[in-house]
DNA sequence: GCTCTCCTAAACAGTC
DNA sequence: TGACTGTTTAGGAGAG
């Protein structure tokens, strides 16, 4: 929202610096001081012509439509007859429908939406030219000789609204006549008008306006325009009301030249500046006042003052604002309009919610699935990417969750090419086993996909593309202590997941089941009971078997990645902005990452000399076995994510060889032993 | 077809 | 007694 509303903005600021930039604006500083007398005369006849044309088509509509009265869809003749009415030179005024004219005849709801339509173009094309006008010389004696006083040269600038009628504003308020601004007001309040009733009409099915019919500034006035700026229209247009009110008493329609004190910029669509940075900040925050009755709050009165909309009378105690509210904003016309004017502005808000609302979920869908195929759920990062991939074009598909997930240190070792059958789009919604989840069969740490994921995970009902193991494993290594019950897992199961929200009986049992299971998992008694510990060097044991031994495989990995034969810039540089240290030492670790990347090749290339490993390796910090080897989750408090991979290296490059055919079934060692 | 891994289901025992 | 915890076994299924 704030940037479509900030890029509107922008524009018209631009406008306003350049001093118009647009074809009209730029033609509009070529002064009409120039103008020939005979230009004036007959621009001004012009005028006079085409307004006394619009108020010939108005009075027609009328008499139409109120000789039809409930005929709410004129026949097409209808408009054309009133657009042909006979010209009477005699009865040329210039003058517009004012605001409450339009207000009464929409109220009255005499005239068709299309009758409507042709009536408010005209009045708008009639308002224009009168801005025009005005600026001829014979409007111009003022605005010369007041220039001359200022000695500011006028510049103008266009403001093209949605139908394509600009607008031309004098930027400078000391240039800018009060009959101009009059003129403005009473164009924004007509169009305010216009725009409360043909989006009444729309809702109400009675219109509809095609996007390329865009005969009224209908979505200028309204879809651009931020909650603040319709705020600051809507004070306008009730000042408008009531200085109209006063003047209209006063003289014939001919706002007052009060030029003493510098007007401020009144259309604050023309002065996005102004509205935004000025003097009307003050405003802004009338609407979002909660509406919190209680016996001496209303909402509408806050802080001594009526919230009214364009109110702001100051009162000392509540019952002098329930007199003032019910004097002042009894039931009539105006207070009639205002309230429709605010419907506009809450509407206005729920289409703009509604609007970011979409965005939003484009974004996330954006986001989260780098897909052709539209998802009606929301997608869990570094998982649904591959169900775009296929087997058949490993190396045509990039990483897709590496570039959008740079935070990830998974995901550069996420081989989703190879990933087709790990998780699909169907499997996500899978209620059967679990298969070969990837974070296992390519040692991937799960914590980064679990936390960017989170929020999926709790409210989908998907099961979680990782193993049992993996997840007790993360529940316990999130946990403070690194140790948890058994029903501290279950919880956490249940907490993080939808998915184990139901099956209780049958997950637990796995639960339990891996627990036993595993040697990774190793029970400690204490004086609360048992709880479960990781055993990080048995969980890492487990897994590189099956990658292992493949360099056909782990070189498409790595191509699949974009690395190439080496990990790129890049992932390094994303290992080191998610502080993934690499253990290769026990004690100090000042480890490049050259070394990962040398780690990681190898242990993915299962080429590890185990018997070098501990001097020889060329990979230089790496530490020897019984430096790591007995290090126990409790005793080395690491966060999950910072040693998830990194230990992997280290346990495995240090283990015997044979543990590719390790498992965890063998039952062999005893796990006391690692305690 | 074999092996490995993971999952589910279930039986069983001990504890609370 | 029932629920919970922990262990163990068996079998199915996917994947290499």
């Amino acid at each position: 929202m704030m940037q479509e509303s900030g890029t509107e903005a922008t524009s018209d600021g631009q406008a306003s610096q350049n001093g118009g930039t647009s074809m009209e604006g730029g033609s509009r500083e070529g002064r009409p001081k120039s103008a020939t007398p005979s230009v004036e005369v007959t621009a001004a006849d012009l005028l006079h012509f085409q307004q006394h044309q619009v108020e010939q088509s108005f009075f027609t509509l009328l008499s139409q439509s109120q000789q039809n009265t409930g005929r709410k869809s004129p026949k097409p003749n209808d408009k054309q007859q009133s657009l042909q009415v006979p010209v009477s030179v005699a009865m040329m005024t210039p003058q517009v429908i004012t605001p409450q004219q339009m207000q009464q005849i929409l109220q009255q709801q005499v005239l068709s939406p299309q009758q409507l339509q042709v009536l408010l173009q005209q009045q708008q094309a009639l308002m224009l030219q009168q801005v025009m006008y005005n600026r001829q010389p014979h409007h111009e004696s003022f605005q010369e000789r007041h220039m001359l006083e200022s000695d500011v040269v006028p510049r103008y600038t266009a403001c093209v609204y949605g139908d394509g009628v600009p607008l031309f504003v004098l930027l400078s308020q000391q240039q800018v006549s009060a009959q101009q601004l009059a003129f403005q007001q009473q164009l924004l309040q007509v169009q305010q008008v216009q725009q409360q009733h043909l989006l009444n009409l729309q809702r109400q099915g009675l219109l509809t306006i095609q996007p390329g019919q865009t005969g009224l500034p209908l979505h200028s006035l309204t879809q651009g325009m931020i909650p603040a700026e319709l705020q600051q229209l809507w004070k306008e247009v009730t000042n408008a009301h009531v200085k109209e009110e006063h003047n209209n008493s006063s003289n014939n329609g001919h706002r007052g030249l009060d030029l003493s004190s510098p007007a401020p910029p009144k259309n604050p669509l023309l002065n996005q500046h102004a509205s935004t940075n000025g003097q009307y900040m003050s405003h802004k925050r009338e609407t979002h006042h909660e509406l919190t009755p209680s016996p001496h709050s209303h909402p509408l009165y806050g802080h001594g003052v009526c919230k009214w909309p364009g109110c702001e009378a100051v009162f000392e105690d509540f019952q002098s604002f329930l007199k003032h509210l019910n004097n002042e904003h009894a039931l009539d016309d105006r207070s009639t309009a205002q309230c429709r004017v605010q419907m506009q502005v809450v509407q206005q808000l729920e289409l703009q919610l509604a609007k970011d609302k979409e965005r939003l979920q484009a974004m996330m869908t954006h986001l989260h699935v780098k897909s052709t195929e539209p998802k009606a759920t929301p997608q869990p990062l570094n998982l649904v990417s591959s169900v775009t991939l296929s087997k058949s074009a490993p190396e045509a598909s990039p990483p897709l969750s590496l570039p959008q997930t740079p935070t990830t240190p998974t995901a550069p070792l996420t081989p989703l090419s190879q990933t087709h059958s790990v998780i699909t789009a169907n499997s996500l919604h899978s209620v059967g086993p679990m298969r070969r989840r990837y974070s296992e069969k390519y040692n991937m740490p799960i914590s980064p996909d679990i936390s960017q994921n989170k929020e999926f995970y709790m409210n989908a009902d998907v099961r979680p593309p990782f193993t049992y193991a993996s997840l007790i494993r993360q529940a316990i290594l999130e946990s403070p202590e690194k140790q948890l019950t058994l029903n501290e897992i279950y919880n956490w199961f249940t907490r993080m997941f939808a998915y184990f929200r139901r099956n209780a009986a049958t997950w637990k049992n796995a639960v339990r089941h891996n627990l036993s299971l595993h040697k990774c998992f190793v029970r400690v008694e204490n004086v609360k009971g048992a709880v479960w510990t990781v055993d990080e060097i048995e969980f890492q044991k487990r897994r590189p078997q099956k990658i292992s031994g493949s360099p056909a495989l782990v070189k498409n990995i790595q191509t699949s990645l974009g690395y190439g034969p080496t990990l790129s810039a890049a992932f390094q540089a994303s290992m080191a902005e998610n502080n993934i240290p690499l253990y290769t030492t026990a004690s100090i670790g000042s480890p490049t990452l050259n070394s990962l990347a040398n780690a990681i090749r190898e242990e993915m290339n299962g080429a590890m000399d185990h018997g070098n490993s501990n001097g020889s390796d060329s990979s230089p910090g790496r530490s020897p076995l019984p430096a790591m080897h007995h290090i126990s989750v409790k005793e080395e408090p690491l966060d999950p994510e910072d040693h998830e991979g990194p230990l992997s290296l280290v346990t495995t490059a240090n283990h015997s060889p044979d543990f590719d055919h390790h498992r965890d079934y063998d039952d062999d060692q005893g796990h006391d032993d690692m305690l």
